[in-house]
Parts: structure tokens; C-alpha cells; sequence
RNA sequence: GGAUCCGUGGCUCAGCAUGGAUAGAGCGUCUGCCUUCGGAGCAGAAUGUCGUGGGUUCAAAUCCCUCCGGAUCCGCCA
């Protein structure tokens, strides 16, 4: 329709107005979406831009282009007529045959309708969820996870290879700490309740060896276990099970909520690839790094990035790689870690398959771990080497990624660095102070992913018992759906607000289940196939005959036509958000031809044909969108 | 001190990239709609100095600057 419409325009300017400069992109970003649909379909303000060129009213050029249009249009073109409106120039199409070719293109398309291959194959690693393995998932932590997710699903559909990361940070503090505290016996002062996960469990213990450190320093031998679980295998093995427990136990967490991953990455086989010793040499052959002689930070490995006009502003635009002992910093072994992905590195690590996920939509997918020790006969895969980089951390790192990624810029790495992404949000906080496994806060104010699914199975299933009786006679259905209820509210709750807003962690907006809310947009597709059940086979010719399209229904196709370009700017944006939203759009625009446009008992066979095809191109667009968000799709709830 | 982000009805948020017609949703409040394909829905009402003040423009919630309020970052921690 687009496309049209510019043709239109451009042959029309050039009859009238005689200027020949490739106005093609103007009349491109010109095009746009009527406040109401009183106004057309489309619309265009190019008139106002004309007018500085041409030095003309806007208005009288807008009606000048109205009248061509229409002369070079008749009743048989898409566009039947246009209008020209306080200098706007609306555009009013053909529904009948708009309708059949969106019909057409959605029935052959089917599942892939929405997608594109503007990928072409390449590949993209998203890293995400990542938490220190010490604890559960608490909703901060899931949020993360969900928008990796959504984007992981969203890559996927623009045609690309998309490789799904979660790091491991097993050589950090906070084992460390919890590491130190076993040994201790600390552990033994926590109980663990019986409906305690593991992880849930291990978080309030971690918690707790916070506490006695804070209140006697003994941080000397936490940093002598930080030692030790490098250099005693033992040690290291000990720990090593420890993290694995809680990393299965988080796995479990993100399986609830239809969070999959293709890789494990365990920082300390990261650590004993040989990964930084083959980014130091790179650095070091780099002039905007050295290693400083004198000053506050002699004998330190330093990036000098107050070259880069980005932080020359900065106090101390330097920032040291590696410390005057030896060891290098986060952010050089981020650097690291980032060349590796892009296979810039090429890292002697192992790899062994764990198992086989299975997610919402009933997709399978490989996950594999990196690992100490190799089991002979078992096969090994190499992960990394990919165009493209997208890593989900918290704001707080904002400054922190930037050096990573102008890292790669002083490295001449041009396209890494445009290729690098960091898909920074904001936290979910409590009602007075953000959640952090230090203090354990999580637990007081039930934060953690589980709890709050829990909370939110609750709600649902008073909600399921008082409309569906029936269901008392089959409670294995009755929990299967419940189950997709309670992921659906959680997910879309979580991704419906752009990354820049702080999410307010109240359990009675994740819990809610009406309005604008995951049940919400699973409830329309259960009406739609509840009709849809209920009809007869369409004949994909039947739709044609006498009848007049409502403007509910207009107002549906219009929103089913936009499918594909939602699809492509979220990837272009890394906003899962763009589908959420337009995913209630269209719900909402079902909902309200529902209420109008009667199928089943429609006054004539065509219009009952009409609205059963309409009907069921929804269904495929809509159930298309909630594989996106990762919403279980039901027929009935 | 420097940097980044946020401020939109009573509450929670979209919209800002690429300025454009009447600033949109949800919750809550009020009024209607179940002999009607499933009411987790629909129709309607009330509620707005788009933080403040200036600038650019034919046109500003959107771009630029000031100030106010809030968050985060600025380590040889991760």
C-alpha cells in the first residue's frame, strides 16, 4: 500500500511541480498513519515540506497533487480516491481487493507471516540472565532474562542465526563469599525449608555469610578462597558442583517462564582458555594502550581513551586493563570475552551437550556447556564467531560497556564496534530500595522469579475455578492452562515497558490479568478459535459478493497489514516492547470487530465468509505474535 | 564536580529516533451492554499548564538551552 501511494505521489509531483531531486526518501518518511481513520487510510504531510522548496501554500499544493492523483486513478486502483485537508493529502483504499491480497499473503505465509530475511543467514549472540550462581532469579533478574529472550525470538524472525549465551561468573566474589561460608559450616544456620529450591535456599545462605562478614571483617579469607578455588583442583571442584546445583536450579526458573539458552559460559574455563593471553598481545601492539611508568597508576596496563572525543570530558579519561600485580580488570577480560565472540579470539574451550530444552511454542534447543573435563567419545562444538554482539546488562554498566565497546573502535575493529550492542535497562525495584542478593532483600518483598510466579499461579487459578467449574472434572487441564496464564501475565507484564523506565515491582500488577495484560491478548485468540471451530472450511474464493465492510473491521485489516514492518523495527531497535504493544493493538481491534461483526450468524453466506477468513488470518498473525513475546498459545482458558 | 537516563490525568505507563490534524492506553471512579460465536470482553463519561522558563519552526510532548526534582555511573571491585 505504501509503495502505491509513493508512486502515486512522485508521478504526481513530477507532472505538477517540475523538480527533479530524488525526493524519493521525503515522500518515503512522509507517509504515516491518520490520527483517526476518518482521515484515510494513510495520509501525508509532504505538502508542508513542498512548500519551503517551492515556496507555495501548503494547502493549495496539497490540492493541486489531490487532483492530479485522482485523475490518474480510477475505482479499480487500490487507492480509490484522495483527499487533500488543511494541507494534508489522506489517501482512502479499496478494501475489498486490499483485503484479498492481505488474505493471500497471510494464508501462504502462515507461521512465517511477520518474518523477513533482512538477516540473511548472519549470526548474532545474545547474552543474557547471567547471574552470579549463588542465588535464584529474583524479578530483576527475570526481566533481564525476558527481554534477552524476546529479542533472541525476534532476531530469529528477521532471518537470523541466533546463538543464546548465558555467562557463569563462577571465579567471582560472591562464590567466594558463599563458597567461604560453606566451609565455615554458615550454611548450616540457614534452614531450608520444604518448599525451598535449591537456589532459593543458597540465596539466603549467601545472604547471610554477607551479614557476618559485614559485621566481623573477615574478607582476607574470602580473598584467600578467591585463591584457592584458582589454583587447589579440589577447591575448584567443590565449588564447581556447588554452581552447577544452582545453575540447574535457575534453569529450572527460566524453564517456567519459557527462557531457553544454546550455552553455558563458565568464567573459569573463560579464565583458563588462554582468551585474555591472546588479547593482551593484540592491546599491546595497539598505541592507544600502554603500560604506564609513573603516576598513580605505574606499573598498571592502561587504555587511553581520552583520544576518543566520547571521554575526553572525563576526568581521568584512562582506565586500567591490568593491575600493577598482574591481574586484569573486568573490563579487560570483557574486552576479551567480546572478541571472542566475534571469533577475533579463538579461546581453547571445550564444550559438551546437556540436554535438550523445550520451550512454550514446543521449539526444541540444544543446551550445550563449556566444561573442565570431557567425557571421551562425547562430541564438542565450538560457539562464538558470530556478525553481531547484543549483551542485556543492568544501566549500572552503562559507562563500563562503552569502554568495551571503544575499545574495539581504538583496536580499528570498525565493525565489531558497530556490530556490538548493549541492551542496557533500567532495574525493577522495591518499593524503597532496589533488590540485590547481598541484603537478600528479594525474599522479604517475595521478588524472586518463583515466588512470583507462585503468586501469580494463585490469582489465576481463583480466577479459572470461578468461570470454569467444568474444569474441576480435569484438573490436569485445568493446571496446564493456569500455568500458561501465569507466564503469559508475568512475560508481557515485564516486557510491556520500554528499557529506560524503572519497573515498580508491585505484586498486584504483575498478578493482574485484565486489561492490558498476557491473558488479555490469549483470551482473543481463544475467541477467534473458538469461531473458527465452529465454521466451516473457507474456501479461499468465497469471500467475494455484496456486503459493506464495517469500520471495525476495516480497522482490523489495517492492523493485520502492519505485521511485518512491527516485526522489523523491534530488531532494528531491540525493543521487544514495539511487539507487545501491537500485539493489544491488534487484540484490541479484535475484540471490538468481535463485539460488532457476527460470523457464525451473519446476515449472508458472503459476509459470513468475509468475516470467517478475516477471522482466521487474525488468528495466524496474532498466534505468530505471541510465539514472539513468547506467550503460550491455548484454545480455550 | 563531570556523564547518562527519567519527569505525560488520582495511580501505572506508551508516544520522542524521522516535529504535523483531536496527546493515547491500562488501573481506579461513574453509566450502560449477558434469551447474543466464551463478559479475562465491549460502548460511553469524568479526569491533562506533556516538570519549569526560554529558543528554533508555518507547526514542539517530540529538536536546542536554563533551572527544578528523581535514578544511575565516574576503583589497581565484579
Amino acid at each position: 500500500m505504501e509503495k502505491t501511494i509513493e508512486k502515486l505521489l512522485k508521478q504526481a509531483i513530477q507532472q505538477q511541480m517540475e523538480i527533479e531531486p530524488d525526493i524519493g526518501e521525503l515522500i518515503h518518511y512522509s507517509i504515516e498513519i491518520p490520527p483517526t481513520f476518518d482521515f484515510g487510510e494513510r495520509s501525508t504531510n509532504i505538502a508542508f515540506k513542498l512548500a519551503k522548496i517551492l515556496k507555495k501554500s501548503p494547502m493549495k499544493i496539497a490540492e493541486e497533487l489531490s487532483n492530479e492523483i485522482n485523475q490518474n486513478i480510477d475505482n479499480k486502483s487500490l487507492i480509490v480516491k484522495t483527499e487533500s485537508v488543511k494541507g494534508y493529502i489522506n489517501f482512502f483504499i479499496n478494501f475489498k481487493p486490499f483485503f484479498r491480497q492481505l488474505y493471500t499473503r497471510i494464508k501462504k505465509e502462515g507461521e512465517k507471516y511477520g518474518e523477513n530475511t533482512d538477516g540473511n543467514g548472519k549470526r548474532i549472540i545474545v547474552e543474557h540472565t547471567s547471574i552470579n550462581p549463588v542465588k535464584p532469579l529474583h524479578i530483576g533478574n527475570l526481566r533481564n532474562a525476558l527481554l534477552g529472550d524476546c529479542v533472541a525470538r525476534i532476531y530469529k524472525r528477521n532471518g537470523w542465526e541466533v546463538e543464546v549465551q548465558n555467562l557463569i561468573d563462577d571465579f567471582g566474589r560472591q562464590v567466594a563469599t558463599l563458597i567461604w561460608g560453606i566451609l565455615k559450616g554458615h550454611h548450616l544456620e540457614v534452614v531450608r525449608e520444604i518448599d525451598d529450591k535449591y537456589d532459593v535456599w543458597l540465596g539466603k545462605v549467601y545472604s547471610h555469610c554477607n551479614k557476618i562478614l559485614d559485621e566481623e571483617d573477615m574478607w582476607d579469607e574470602v580473598d584467600n578462597v578467591m585463591i584457592e578455588m584458582r589454583h587447589n583442583p579440589e577447591m575448584y571442584r567443590f565449588m564447581r558442583n556447588i554452581c552447577q546445583t544452582c545453575v540447574d536450579s535457575n534453569l529450572e526458573t527460566a524453564w517456567r517462564f519459557g527462557v531457553t539458552y544454546n550455552y553455558l559460559v563458565w568464567e573459569s574455563d573463560i579464565s583458563r582458555s588462554g582468551i585474555w593471553e591472546e588479547t593482551l598481545p593484540l592491546l599491546e601492539k595497539s598505541p592507544f594502550f600502554h603500560w604506564e611508568k609513573e603516576g598513580p597508576d605505574a606499573g598498571c596496563f592502561v587504555a587511553n581513551l581520552g583520544v576518543l572525543d566520547e571521554f575526553k570530558d572525563k576526568k581521568n579519561p584512562s582506565k586500567v586493563f591490568v593491575r600493577s600485580n598482574g591481574i586484569p580488570t573486568y573490563v579487560a577480560h570483557d574486552v576479551a570475552l567480546q572478541l571472542w565472540k566475534f571469533g577475533l579470539a579463538k579461546a581453547n574451550l571445550t564444550s559438551r551437550s546437556l540436554m535438550k530444552q523445550r520451550n512454550e511454542a514446543e521449539e526444541l534447543r540444544d543446551l550445550w556447556t563449556s566444561t573442565d573435563y570431557v567425557v571421551s567419545g562425547e562430541k564438542d562444538k565450538k560457539f562464538g564467531k558470530t556478525d553481531r554482539v547484543c549483551n542485556v546488562i543492568g544501566v549500572e554498566q552503562n559507562f563500563l560497556q562503552e569502554i568495551v565497546r571503544y575499545s574495539l573502535k581504538l583496536l580499528s575493529l570498525e565493525n565489531e564496534f558497530e556490530n556490538s550492542y548493549h541492551l542496557s535497562y533500567k532495574h525493577v525495584s522495591a518499593p524503597h530500595a532496589r533488590f540485590s542478593g547481598r541484603t537478600g532483600n528479594w525474599l522479604q518483598e517475595r521478588a524472586w522469579a518463583d515466588a512470583v510466579f507462585e503468586d501469580t499461579y494463585a490469582v489465576a487459578f481463583k480466577a479459572i475455578t470461578k468461570k470454569r467449574p467444568d474444569l474441576d472434572e480435569n484438573p490436569i487441564k485445568r493446571e496446564k492452562i493456569v500455568n500458561s496464564i501465569t507466564s503469559a501475565a508475568i512475560r508481557y507484564w515485564l516486557i510491556k515497558f520500554s528499557k529506560e523506565t524503572e519497573i515498580k515491582f508491585r505484586i498486584e500488577d504483575a498478578t493482574s490479568l485484565e486489561g492490558d495484560t498476557g491473558p488479555f491478548l490469549m483470551y482473543s485468540t481463544v475467541r477467534a478459535s473458538k469461531i473458527m471451530s465452529k465454521l466451516p472450511k473457507i474456501k479461499s474464493s468465497s469471500y467475494h459478493g455484496t456486503f459493506k465492510i464495517t469500520k471495525n473491521e476495516k480497522n482490523l485489516i489495517l492492523q493485520l497489514y502492519r505485521c511485518p514492518e512491527i516485526v522489523r523495527s523491534s530488531a532494528e531497535s531491540f525493543q521487544p516492547l514495539i511487539i507487545a504493544k501491537y500485539a493489544y493493538d491488534l487484540a484490541s481491534s479484535f475484540n471490538r470487530f468481535y463485539e460488532t461483526s457476527r460470523v457464525i450468524n451473519a446476515e449472508s453466506t458472503s459476509l459470513k465468509h468475509f468475516r470467517g477468513s478475516l477471522v482466521q488470518i487474525f488468528l495466524i498473525t496474532m498466534q505468530n505474535l505471541l510465539h514472539i513475546l513468547g506467550i503460550p498459545i491455548v484454545d480455550e482458558m
